[in-house]
DNA sequence: GACCTCTAGCAG
DNA sequence: TGCTAGAGGTCA
């Protein structure tokens, strides 16, 4: 008998210092016996057993939303199971907070593998899941609620609107005297006759009309004098009628029901207006719960499916094969990974997938970087599925965000658009997961960022455990796959599908439509040293100032490329490159200007700044960096004629600023736009056909063990943006270390060259994909408490793997060190990284005192 | 979030 | 010894 309820109660999680602080054990000696600070091995779920009552129990499901008792006071909690029995004393459920289940079993599922994987209390997982303001917290009413509004139909043919209208508002004598005229034979009366039928007592009306030039006086005749028509004009105008007008007129376009504010946008009403046209029976007033809609006011072009290009028939054919075929009703999870260059039509890939997912009543969810959630990407899924498609986005009100929950809740939604958040749309039959640019950091909830974030989740794993909940297929999409989902795909984990060939449009051949590709542009590098060895010192190396010249001469635009990042000032030997890392982590060295050392923010070891390379011996050694406002200045130093357009964070304030510029140079208003990261991203510009990167060596010796992969991947877009069109395109690389694969590899648009190259790194290092981390990362306003924080930390991590038997070849602590930035906003911060296969096995169960945030597979290690 | 309890600090 | 303030833990 399931009488029992796991609740997680709405309670703000607060986790303690106190087995740390006593007794305090010494930082220095890792050995120190700590044994009772280690958690009791039981994952802290913060959840509560509650029984079920009577009138409840053919009732409740899991999913649930409840009223509970809790303590003195009454909260509500989602139920995340239900059991035989219960740990501990129980008080009774009190009622429903909803009839229905919020929750699918397979989201709460995924919460408590989301709680296991990443370390974070079920609470927390659990309201991933939950719109903001559904978790009321106390009896005191919604922070959100559902919008109700009133819907206007108009209730008679629009053949009678005239007819209804000439028959409303203020029937005064001079209307009564003009109407009675209309009525007549020949528009005339004899006036004796108008004034009884009228019951004027004075001439006053007549006089007024006359000099209004609506009537004539004839001895005692009285006559219309306009036509018909036109009188019907005097008439609207006299009845005070004409305001409705309109707002029948609109009523009729729309051709059924439209919202009130709706119809307030696009004619001049109020309420009143409005009950009077209700009351004269000419409209109907319903109000209706209205869900605020994203998508709403805005219409797209239906589109289909273009003819495929002989990759996309190939690809198509295997997803088809493996996930569509076992019969017309089910699908068959399988899991791909869509390798395509930029602009080989991945996206058409998608929508076909999605399209085959909706004729088996299936849902799909489509993930993109928050960057990607342009209109146009939304115009691409909604143009195809009409009225079928959402979009979650960081812009939409906690109102939006509320009613875009409720509908995909409801199964009214059966595609959703968005950013990793959106993965946890409710949708309750999902067939389909598909992640655009699945190699984009975005994907992975920064464990750096501000915010009481507490559960730093990977899109990517978490979809395929999704995937695998629901019985879905999952695509992921990218020209450049992060490591990881390459080598699952190598080891056979996913169906590896290649469309190498980039397609600039259709043409047609004897009347044949043909597929036109586009080569890929050639890749100058240019080698910096020897542009200090000629004496050239410029940022600008001679090639591209003029390619510069020249691209700007032809009228064609050119990108300027600055991979800034940070602060980042590593130390690099201007003549043979040569860059300081750390004996023991191979890392590059970060100059710390206020103690004036170089130091590793892996392990915290120092060094002297060296005066001369060791390489070398040449004494040009020194710290790098360089901004975007130096290259629009240098660009105008060479050509002043330039117009030049800087897109960085400082140009890019408020919203809407990115299209503005874009859309600037995509008019042409500039011939060289200048920018940091964000240009290399899917720009799509005919006229550019000239790329430069000023810099790939910026980005490349960050501390970070991703910093060629990151490198690589933007190297490999930048390359991407010039020559879209039948310009053709060139690109140039300026480097220090011209050699470096990554560099090397995107020059060749080689991704297998920099895959191999790759591994091979991480495997001497051990870093992911062949180990798995785990960072801990701590927070405090004072130093010494960050420090000594993490000292304990480590020394409790060092003596848990000791008695678990770990320590050293299954689990190594590496650290405390302080981060890459290792003071944000006033505060320290300082950190541990975990080396293991299974991280998440190692720290399950450790009881994490507050201020530590815990990073599972970090995306970096700065 | 609201509460109960334990303890350190201090006056007398 | 008794009082108070603050911290920490609990709530099922």
């Amino acid at each position: 008998m399931k009488s029992y309820a796991q609740v997680v109660v709405n309670v703000p999680i607060r986790r303690t210092f106190a087995r740390y602080n006593e007794p305090t054990p010494n930082p220095f000696e890792d050995e120190s016996a700590n044994a009772h600070l280690l958690g009791g091995g039981e994952a802290q779920f913060q959840t509560f057993h509650y029984t079920v009552p009577p009138e409840l129990f053919d009732v409740l499901q899991v999913g649930h939303l409840v009223w509970v008792p809790f303590g003195r006071q009454e909260l509500q909690g989602l139920v995340v199971s239900l059991d035989t029995s219960s740990p501990v004393q129980t008080k009774p459920i009190l009622r429903l907070a909803r009839p229905q289940p919020v929750l699918t079993q397979a989201q709460i599922q995924l919460a408590f593998w989301l709680a296991d994987y990443y370390i974070a209390p079920l609470s927390e997982t659990i309201k991933l899941f939950l719109p903001p303001g559904l978790l009321y917290k106390a009896e005191r009413g919604p922070s959100v609620r559902a919008k109700r509004e009133e819907q206007i139909e108009l209730r008679v043919p629009v053949a009678e609107i005239r007819t209804r209208l000439l028959q409303m508002g203020r029937a005064s004598k001079q209307v009564q005297v003009v109407e009675t005229l209309l009525a007549a034979q020949g528009h005339t009366l004899a006036a004796d006759d108008l004034r009884r039928q009228c019951d004027l007592r004075s001439g006053s009306t007549f006089d007024t009309l006359q000099k209004a030039g609506l009537i004539e006086i004839d001895g005692d005749q009285i006559r219309l004098a306009p036509p018909a028509d036109e009188v019907e004009a005097y008439l609207l105008t006299a009845r005070g009628t004409t305001k409705f007008e309109p707002i029948l007129r609109a009523l009729a376009v729309a051709d059924g029901p439209m919202w009130k504010s709706e119809l307030y946008t696009q004619v001049e009403a109020d309420l009143s207006t409005l009950r009077d046209l209700h009351k004269a029976g000419l409209i109907e007033m319903t109000e209706l719960v209205r869900y605020r809609d994203p998508l709403a006011g805005r219409t797209y072009r239906r589109t289909t499916s273009p003819p495929l290009t002989e990759q996309q028939s190939t690809v198509w054919g295997r997803i088809n094969g493996e996930l569509f075929s076992a019969d017309a009703v089910n699908i068959t999870p399988a899991r791909f990974l869509l390798h395509g260059a930029t602009g080989s039509g991945k996206t058409e890939i998608y929508l076909l997938a999605i399209d085959e997912t909706l004729r088996r009543n299936r849902q799909a969810i489509v993930l993109v970087p928050e960057i990607a959630l342009t209109p146009q990407t939304v115009a691409r899924f909604a143009g195809r599925f009409p009225g079928r498609v959402s979009v979650i986005h960081s812009e939409l009100s906690a109102g939006e965000r509320y009613d875009v929950w409720q509908r995909i809740r409801q199964g009214e939604i059966d595609v959703v658009v968005g950013p990793r958040s959106a993965l946890f749309a409710p949708l309750p039959r999902l067939g389909l997961i598909v992640i655009d640019e699945e190699h984009e950091s975005s994907y992975k909830q920064d464990a750096e960022a501000w915010g009481s974030f507490t559960v730093f989740y990977d899109a990517r794993t978490t979809a395929r455990q999704l995937a695998e909940l629901t019985g879905s297929g999952l695509i992921l999409g990218s020209a450049t796959p992060s490591l990881e989902s390459y080598t699952l795909a190598m080891q056979g984990d996913a169906h590896l599908l290649e469309m190498p060939r980039r397609v600039m449009g259709h043409g047609e051949v004897n009347g044949v439509d043909v597929v036109l590709y586009a080569e890929m542009p050639p890749v100058e590098i240019v080698d910096m040293r020897q542009e200090l060895r000629a004496d050239h010192r410029s940022i600008f190396s001679r090639s591209l100032i003029s390619q510069l010249q020249k691209t700007v001469d032809a009228g064609e635009q050119a990108i300027l490329f600055l991979n800034r990042r940070g602060t980042s000032t590593f130390v690099i030997c201007r003549d043979c490159g040569y860059v300081s890392q750390c004996t023991q982590c191979d890392v590059p060295l970060t100059y710390h200007e206020r103690a004036d050392v170089l130091i590793c923010h892996h392990c915290n070891r120092r060094y002297p700044i060296p005066t001369v390379c060791p390489e070398c011996q040449s004494k040009r050694i020194k710290f790098f960096g360089s901004g975007t406002q130096r290259i629009e200045e240098v660009v105008q130093q060479y050509i002043p004629r330039a117009r030049v357009l800087r897109w960085d964070a400082d140009t890019t304030g408020k919203k809407g600023s990115h299209q503005e510029i874009l859309e600037r140079f995509a008019a042409h208003e500039a011939d060289v736009l200048v920018g940091t990261q964000m240009i290399a991203k899917g720009l799509d510009l005919p006229l550019v056909t000239l790329v430069g990167a000023i810099s790939t060596d910026v980005g490349l010796y960050l501390p970070d063990f991703r910093a060629p992969e990151r490198t690589f991947q933007l190297l490999m877009q930048v390359a991407g943006r010039a020559g879209r069109s039948a310009l053709g395109g060139r690109v140039v690389f300026q480097s220090y270390t011209p050699e470096h694969y990554a560099v090397q590899a995107a020059a060749k648009h080689d991704y297998h060259a920099f895959y191999v190259h790759e591994m091979n790194f991480r495997r001497e290092q051990q870093y992911p994909p062949v180990r798995r981390l785990a960072r801990l990362i701590v927070w405090d306003k004072k130093l010494e408490k960050a420090q000594s924080m993490s000292q304990q930390m480590a020394a409790v991590l060092r003596h848990r793997a000791k008695t678990m038997g770990l320590l050293g070849e299954q689990v190594e602590i590496l650290g405390p060190a302080p981060a890459f930035f290792a003071r944000f906003r006033g505060y320290y911060r300082w950190q541990i990284r975990v080396r293991a296969p299974d991280p998440s096995a190692f720290l399950r169960g450790l009881d994490i005192p507050f201020g530590w945030r815990v990073d599972v597979d970090p995306m970096s290690l700065l």
